[in-house]
DNA sequence: GTATCTGCAAATTCTTTGCTTGCCC
DNA sequence: GGGCAAGCAAAGAATTTGCAGATAC
């Protein structure tokens, strides 16, 4: 049986899980109930959730999750280069999935707070070769564009009002 | 030619302390000591400092800042498109120059947590194209390169698998 | 003169840690 | 069974806020 095409469990998410359980073992820690919850809470998250966020995606789906357990196992999928962590400045962490298929950049405003992604591909060939200029094995990267969304430009230049909702892919 | 590193007081850095100024009074807000002897000494830093640093800074020069101040400051400083804040993952808010001529990315060593920084013009204009697709007024942007620098692959050629920083708690 | 700013400390927010009980291997 | 992990609460760290006295304009 497959899963829905809208959902993110497919066989990407799959091979994420067996990564999951590969990089588990290879760090020699146990694998448990909550981090293989939590890794599927993420997967199926769409944009860049907050430690709070998963928590309450979880708990929305019935898992009762302690905070630092999340915190802790957001690091262990940091380590296994599942995730990376991202700063919007907003105060608060801010998790992506990292894969290495969906490389991509954020576009975020000033005006509004949220961030659109676009793919990398035409960038990251500078970036490789720039990394081996400085002798520098590059591992994984963050671009961050700052500016103002197509929205914002049509709204009053003033408007301070932040939107709820943080990120639309478009 | 190039610039001897020692101190930033140069010309550019007069430029700022105007832009400064007209930014203040732009903002419609006060020109205090405090702010001047925040500016100057966040020009005359290398690196990335944060508040805390610059609290050190200051002080070590007779200045005596409260960190409220300071961040009130550096606010300031951030919307007047003077300073950027950044996030290199150690816990606390980083802050450089933004003088639209010293565009750089950097690298970052995830063993050491050394910053290297690099030009970026060769990917600059792949920036510019990718905003204007996306209807997107680029103000400014942040890359971040994560891997091994120099340094720590003479030093630890095999273990690649610990990123850690001084908040690990081994 | 008055509206804004500073500095202090308290408050807030995000994240980590200590410890006891529970669960994976 | 032994040791790693979860959950809770408390600690820790970074940042923001409230307010009384000080200061720029």
């Amino acid at each position: 049986m497959y899963a829905l095409p809208q959902t993110r469990s497919d066989v990407t998410d799959r091979s994420c899980l067996d990564d999951f359980a590969r990089s588990l073992q290879r760090l020699g820690v146990k694998q448990t109930r909550q981090r293989k919850v939590i890794l599927q809470v993420f997967l199926d998250m769409e944009g860049h959730p907050s430690p709070e966020e998963i928590r309450e995606e979880a708990r929305r789906k019935g898992h009762r999750l302690g905070l630092a357990t999340i915190y802790r196992t957001l690091k262990l999928l940091v380590d296994a280069g599942l995730a990376r962590k991202l700063d919007f400045g907003d105060g608060q962490g801010r998790y992506e999935r990292r894969d290495g298929k969906e490389r991509h950049l954020h576009l975020i405003c000033q005006q509004c707070g949220r961030t659109i992604e676009a793919p990398v591909a035409t960038v990251e060939g500078r970036f490789s070769e720039l990394a081996e200029a400085h002798s520098f094995v590059l591992h994984s990267h963050t671009t961050m564009l700052y500016g103002l969304c197509k929205a914002c430009l049509k709204r009053a230049p003033k408007d301070t009002t932040k939107p709820t909702k943080r990120t639309c892919s478009e």
